[in-house]
DNA sequence: GACGGCCGTGAAGCGCCCGACCATCGCCGA
DNA sequence: TCGGCGATGGTCGGGCGCTTCACGGCCGTC
């Protein structure tokens, strides 16, 4: 089987290449009876434009790229990617886009990759995940004028636009949910301080408990680990003055954290009570299920893919600006406080 | 900023563009002085393929192509998807090969990527996931012409080389394990009767069951969804003669299950033994914990990725062979059946 | 001096797009 | 009546970056 190309079309419909050019990308030039006969030509070879050499021409390459920074078994674990690409395919597949997907290791070869897909031409732009403090990858971005979509931020951007999830809201969400619950004395199981949006939370969380006059909450950091973070629970519930609530910065440690809690006797959620960053089935899939702050995040995922075609057409469309905001979902998991 | 091309390079090392093409790609032609000369130029402006102009010269498009017929919602709920594409990323990024990601409705959808994919030159061949009966892909890439590796089988895969899971084996361990625990009443959640590795599962029950003489095993069917998990266990455990364990296709029907099992009043696994198919992080979140039939994802995907290669590069290597086999392994949810 | 290796150059061409050009026709003013 | 002109509908050909085939000097050898 060989692929039809324009010359093939020009030749059954008994004009130039040109022609056949202008009558498939909508351009005038040709009369609509032309146009007519070299588009029925055109379906009838189920003609389709050759990605090369479309993008060696100088035009779009067809593709996004998305660099995912994470070591593979968490890629599983995490619901989060898989409803982010389900997302952005979403509007992809509308305008018949492609999805580039690289695992990398670290920033370092992150930044490589893109670097490698501007200069082979791979990709139109690129979704970035998970911004740090100075994050290296904006600086490179904006350097290969690579239109891109940060997931993150406001700050720290720079002159990429940013759709950012607003956790300090969400967190203050939690602590007033909370304090109307009757804790007191809260905890927080943090990630990495190094992410913009975990910093975010950790000074709204201190910065609303003073406000409010409550004791200063304690804070431990756990990765996505099972060991981790199920030590960073029991730390929390060792400590002489138990917290009485735990906010916890992933649903996946927030379930690990709930097992650690049962399994020292505690009651949840009469003696503790539990709150998870990120709602996922996951949360549901415990006993009691998760309270938890949720997210749309294939919804996030279709608007970065339409802010990033923006980008890339360089039209209006492509500000900054924040996805909907956390919902808190009450469940089973957090109750009223009530003193000994 | 601006890529640099082989005819910057030639300039610059003031040889023609046909010897710097020699010299990077370690063709004959050229001296080896001239080679280190072109090759110390290229790597000083940061030269890379344009991989447009590549594919357009006839090579290769660079990248694989995997079609993923999941909705949304699913998408995230799964970790064997992340798993496989992590897997699958470990040989491609060796290779610096991409990965064109496209989610789809339904097969239809599919075999039109497929098609458009070909068409377009954008991929060097895909991988299949879920086989069915009679599998209309099959023929259509076979068509096409396209290498395509094949995750499931082994029949019904055509010429298409594939990796399948030993499935039949895979129950068997399971049954003579609860067999041998004393569970004579089994029942199966099973999963789409349309996919080759669920029809195998359950022909293998069957069979084994009476091979050995236990009563006819109580199949029902559940699909993804929290609802339909549910249900099915319910039915099964309203049956008049309740069964003592009950497998499930996937991981998340069975901790569904399990939720529905204590709900029900019932102790696992002193009355009730739960088995899933995939283990994952999920069977080790839940009490008790779930034994599973384990499998290695990323390491089938990195097997995958190379029976591709060696499929598109037209060499050895391509043939069919089975996945290495599920691992039992024994947690909290199985236990000794006692006879009341 | 014919011949074969070795290095290297020139040019064609992959499929598509687009700027330059050209033929035809209708219309208008001289 | 006829030349000039603009609009319309089309053709021609170059070039994107890369590979590769055909060829052409140049040297050493029989």
């Amino acid at each position: 089987m060989k692929r039809p190309t324009i010359a093939d079309i020009a030749g059954r419909a008994g004009v130039s290449r040109s022609a056949v050019s202008f009558a498939l990308n909508d351009q005038p030039g040709v009369s609509e009876e032309t146009r007519q006969r070299v588009l029925a030509v055109a379906s009838e070879l189920g003609w389709r434009p050759h990605s090369a050499a479309r993008a060696l021409r100088g035009g779009r390459a067809g593709a996004i790229g998305l660099a995912l920074q994470r070591p593979a078994r968490l890629l599983g674990a995490e619901p989060f990617t898989m409803e982010l690409i389900s997302g952005l395919e979403s509007e992809l597949s509308a305008r018949s886009c492609g999805l580039n997907l690289q695992v990398v290791e670290d920033t370092e070869a992150e930044i490589a990759t893109y670097r490698r897909w501007w200069a082979e031409h791979r990709v139109d732009g690129v979704i970035v995940l998970n911004l740090r403090d100075d994050d290296p990858r904006v600086g490179v971005l904006e350097d290969l004028h690579l239109p891109a979509v940060v997931i993150g931020g406001p700050a720290g951007t720079g002159t990429l636009p940013s759709i950012w999830s607003q956790d300090a809201s969400g967190m203050t969400d939690v602590i007033e949910y909370l304090a109307a619950l009757g804790h007191r004395r809260l905890a927080h199981v943090s990630g990495d301080p190094n992410m913009r949006h975990i910093v975010d939370r950790a000074d709204a969380l201190r910065e609303v408990c003073r406000l409010r006059g409550l004791p200063e909450p304690l804070t431990v950091r756990a990765d996505y680990s099972d060991e981790d973070s199920a030590q960073a629970t029991r730390r929390l519930l060792a400590a002489p003055d138990r917290p009485t609530a735990i906010i916890y910065h992933t649903d996946l440690t927030a379930v690990t954290g709930l097992e650690v809690a049962l399994e020292m006797g505690l009651s949840v959620p009469d003696e503790l009570s539990l709150v998870a960053f990120n709602d996922s089935r996951l949360c549901r899939l415990v006993n009691p299920k998760l309270t938890a702050l949720a997210h749309d995040i294939p919804g996030r995922g279709a608007q970065a893919a339409r802010m990033l075609f923006a980008a890339i057409e360089g039209g209006p469309g492509a500000d900054s600006q924040p996805a909907e905001p956390y919902r808190l979902l009450p469940r089973g998991s957090t109750g009223v406080y009530r003193t000994r």
